[in-house]
DNA sequence: CGAAAAATTGAACCATATCAACTTTTGTGG
DNA sequence: CCACAAAAGTTGATATGGTTCAATTTTTCG
């Protein structure tokens, strides 16, 4: 883990909610003293799986995590991939049963949150029902660019598109070091979010690489050249919905 | 328009609603008096489009859209179709500029309903907050089914689910006549809704007729065997969340 | 009825898949 | 800290589901 993640769920939460929506301090206390259990998780876990009934949102405060779906072939889709403060079973609050699975594709450390418990602060805190249901809103609107990204794209604008993705949200929630990176995926799981196959993901991050337009060592990705990326991925940064200095 | 869409807004409102969440008399009364502006569409039209700021919500009374985005290549995806009693751009309630473009793909009857009055009834019924959040996360959980389908099925299957996923969505709110159906969906509009071509959108249709597995006369399809298309479609109504009685 | 939209057909082609090694990196236990 | 097994990444050759292009036919609708 990067010394940079020493935080506490509540801040990861709220630094998270920050960038697409405007809290007041008194909404931010309510927060930090919300109660959230840590639980520790290594890589390639379950956290739910489809058919759970969660009675606890599951918040992300350090790692990465997936939510992905099986074919009855049992090909896996990708569905998205969550950064610390996001909370990627938000819905529960208002869906009974799980439609997803949802893993670790990093050791991570994880903050549950009783849905009574949200459900108490949205109660006393009105503004928050609306912050949360946009929360739920942005990643909803994530997935229809990621239908717009697998289903009229090729190969090599979808990796692209991806990348640029990860970047911004992880710039929101202060995990970007000017224009360097952690993005964890492997080239199967890449394969697996973007509808292609392993051995064509390794080829387009070769060409990728051979383009200038990324350069990798380990997990870190550096983008040289931020506007040229861009353009290669088709990225437009509306459909995350970040307040405006996020964006930068 | 065929003659069981004889209702009001207000009516198709809460027949859809009631279809994935309990509503109490009360909150039916609420919404019976909410004020609706109703206006007419010829087919192909924009209905709102990215960039726009709107002020209301557009709910579906008669006819149907799709909710699309397009690619710097001018490429169409079709994120979603509507139904009536749908209200494709619910989101706007909590995202400010709209990340989509939605167009009629018949003549439609369309209901504005201010976000004001939407505000509103939702403060003084607290419970219909949850009912429309819920609404948004369902129609969420339709965009991940969507991404497992052009992501990881063949365009045979997929197109298979589709037509399953419009049957079980029609009869939600009344608009199913034992196995037949209205699908007034082109097959360009297909192919860009599945990810494929339109000439190969034709060649699976032909396959699924010639299978038995639909048939079809103008834009009624009837599915003879409703088990061997689920089949084929690897179609599970989980994912709309839908209460017990809708799905049978 | 006539024009435009939608559906259909055939044939060549290609972006990506598939298969089957092989190499490199990573993480773990001794 | 080393060894070594498992995971991840890479390569080359071959195959294919779906695309593309360019007609032609059928349907729709004013």
């Amino acid at each position: 883990m990067t010394p940079s993640e020493s935080h506490t769920p509540q801040e990861m939460m709220i630094r998270k909610l920050e960038s697409i929506f405007a809290l007041t301090s008194e909404e931010e206390q309510a927060l930090i003293s919300l109660p959230i259990q840590i639980k520790f998780l290594e890589t390639n876990r379950n956290i739910v799986t489809v058919g759970d009934q969660p009675s606890h949102c599951c918040l992300i405060v350090e790692g990465f995590t997936c939510v992905h779906k099986l074919s009855v072939e049992g090909k896996r889709q990708i569905i998205a991939f969550h950064v610390p403060g996001d909370i990627p079973d938000l819905q529960s609050l208002h869906l009974q049963v799980l439609d997803i699975n949802i893993s670790s594709i990093t050791r991570c450390k994880l903050g549950f949150i009783k849905h009574t418990d949200l459900h108490q602060l949205c109660e006393q805190h009105p503004r928050l029902t609306p912050a949360l249901w946009r929360e739920t809103l942005v990643h909803a609107s994530i997935f229809r660019e990621w239908l717009l990204n697998n289903g009229q794209r090729s190969a090599y604008s979808r990796v692209a598109h991806l990348i640029c993705e990860f970047m911004l949200r992880l710039k929101a929630v202060g995990l970007v070091d000017d224009t360097t990176f952690t993005m964890p995926v492997t080239q199967a799981e890449l394969a697996d979010a973007t509808g292609i196959t392993p051995v064509h993901a390794n080829r387009v991050l070769q060409a990728l690489r051979s383009d200038g337009l990324i350069s990798t060592s380990r997990q870190q990705i550096t983008i040289p050249d931020w506007h040229e990326i861009q353009l290669a991925g088709e990225f437009d940064p509306l459909y995350l919905h970040l307040k405006e200095e996020a964006i930068t």
